[in-house]
DNA sequence: CTTTTTATCTGACTAATGTCAGATAATGGA
DNA sequence: TCCATTATCTGACATTAGTCAGATAAAAAG
């Protein structure tokens, strides 16, 4: 690892920290606690169910509740039992509520704004795309690979981009619903197993390997979201899955690709997938790979 | 101002706040408070002075005074009375302290580095450039410009470094101690102005104002630090300049110039000075500009 | 040699942030 | 129906963070 870089990248994490604790703390912070403040922000607009903020935000039952509490005592926030579920209570602002926010987002902007003024036109659009770069780079690592059980909501979202990126370059509708129920059973323990990238705790790529006659693994369903192509996410989940066949003592890995995703062939490719002989002719299939596992 | 960016920007902001305050709290935070953590990690190998590390975190003196007690409870830190200024203490590190800080430097590093490594090398440079940029155009809204008096360390430290910047240019060397010393008056209202551009409190540029005959004020010392050129600093330093020179009724302002700096000569044309006869001639001065305040 | 300023310390607070162990009620499954 | 689980609430705490008004001593200014 190249010393420099690292200092680089931990002298960019100071300052940052040190720029956006002050906007934290100046902006945000208006007579009312931070916490009050970042919760009453991530209720947003929408409103939001306790349950999801406190996970999204990681704190304490206990004090959520007493922060919603207070809030409610302000008169911003209103809370009821769900509809589905009456133990979770759904949060959402009052016409009071949204006035805060307004003013919360108002202050946030004042503040983008204020480091976009300082520069010339060409600066501006400059900075924002070294922006977006770091922050796409920085996912990579914040990105997580687990092994989950595929009938998820979160799994049946990820399914249904993959099959609409296929029908879109294909120009063709694929019937999901029925193949994704039919997949379940396929693609859990003993009989599979399905991965699943996360950035934030929200998906962001899958994988699945289904296991066929003795010893053979068919590797499909690997999706990577647009926004996170080209960090390698296709390539760490297919290594889940490969490690996956060595615990059930695969021999071979196989992978179906069509004509268009020219970039998953040379991800097979790369991974030492080899082209060999139709083993599953079948629509849109054009390619056909397979690895020796050790 | 550009919609789009604004909320790029405030993306961007969120995202930032939400990766660093997880470093933060996971990787600073080790059973330690956080503020003492904070403060161990400013003091650092050299040690610091009390007074500095109060204006650098913008603490309360009394809660500082508090943290070094903790600190120095733990057998962290020994503090001593300086030896310039009694009143002042300096704060060093001992041997577990050191122990300490190390700790905290290497899990900087770790999370540096886990950043990296998810990453291609092409990627991982392509990642710094991007964070050297965004810090550096950042850092344009930060800059604050105020009037100073030009006898003080940091402006002496300014000079100096105009001085030196003039003497590399021109393979000379100025005798700076003589020159500085004896402008520190001309450059005090009403006689003149001192104006200083700061970064987090460290001086970054400068640029002075001598008020000449009646109703005619020359501008010198103009300097910006090579870290922040280019943004804009000198032409903000000029404009707080002219405004000065308003103020005290000045008709006309005058600079000298060199060959070599274009830079400035630009950004001279650019604010509406306009070249004229050589109104003081110099060694090393080969353009003369003045402008007409209105 | 006073007086003022500066740097720090101390005591007395307050508010914010967070933790933990039950209590309570809705839900899902056997 | 009964039982385990889940989501939330409540009370009782503990710690952290921060503020403010003097007190104290060294240094600088007059």
């Amino acid at each position: 690892m190249d010393a420099e870089q690292v200092r680089l990248v931990r002298k960019f994490n100071r300052t940052m920290t040190h720029r956006l604790g002050a906007l934290n703390d100046s902006f945000l912070n208006r007579g009312r606690p931070l916490g009050e403040a970042r919760l009453l922000y991530e209720i947003g607009a929408p409103g939001a169910d306790l349950r999801e903020l406190r996970s999204r935000l990681e704190l304490d039952s206990g004090y959520v509740s007493r922060l919603v509490r207070s809030l409610e005592r302000q008169g911003l926030v209103t809370a009821r039992p769900g509809k589905n579920d009456a133990r979770v209570r759904r949060l959402t602002l009052t016409r009071a509520g949204m006035q805060e926010l307004r003013q919360l987002v108002r202050l946030s902007e004042e503040f983008a704004e204020s480091i976009l003024t300082a520069l010339t036109p060409a600066q501006q659009n400059h900075l924002v795309n070294c922006m977006i770069e770091v922050e796409r780079l920085m996912s990579a690592s914040a990105i997580q690979i687990t092994f989950e059980p595929p009938d998820t909501e979160d799994a049946r979202w990820c399914f249904e981009n993959y099959f609409r990126d296929l029908g879109d370059r294909f120009g063709v509708g694929f019937d999901t619903d029925q193949t994704i129920s039919a997949m379940s059973e396929l693609l859990t323990p003993p009989n599979g197993t399905f991965a699943m990238a996360r950035l934030d705790g929200r998906p962001v790529g899958c994988g699945a390997l289904s296991i066929k006659e003795s010893r053979i693994g068919e590797i499909k369903r690997m999706w990577v979201a647009p926004e996170v192509r080209g960090l390698g996410v296709g390539k760490r989940i297919l290594t889940m899955l490969e490690e996956f066949g060595r615990d059930f003592s695969l021999t071979v890995l196989r992978i179906e690709a069509n004509r268009i995703l020219g970039e998953a062939q040379s991800l097979y490719r790369s991974s030492g997938y080899t082209e060999t002989e139709p083993f599953n002719p079948r629509p849109f299939v054009h390619h056909w790979f397979e690895k020796k596992l050790k």
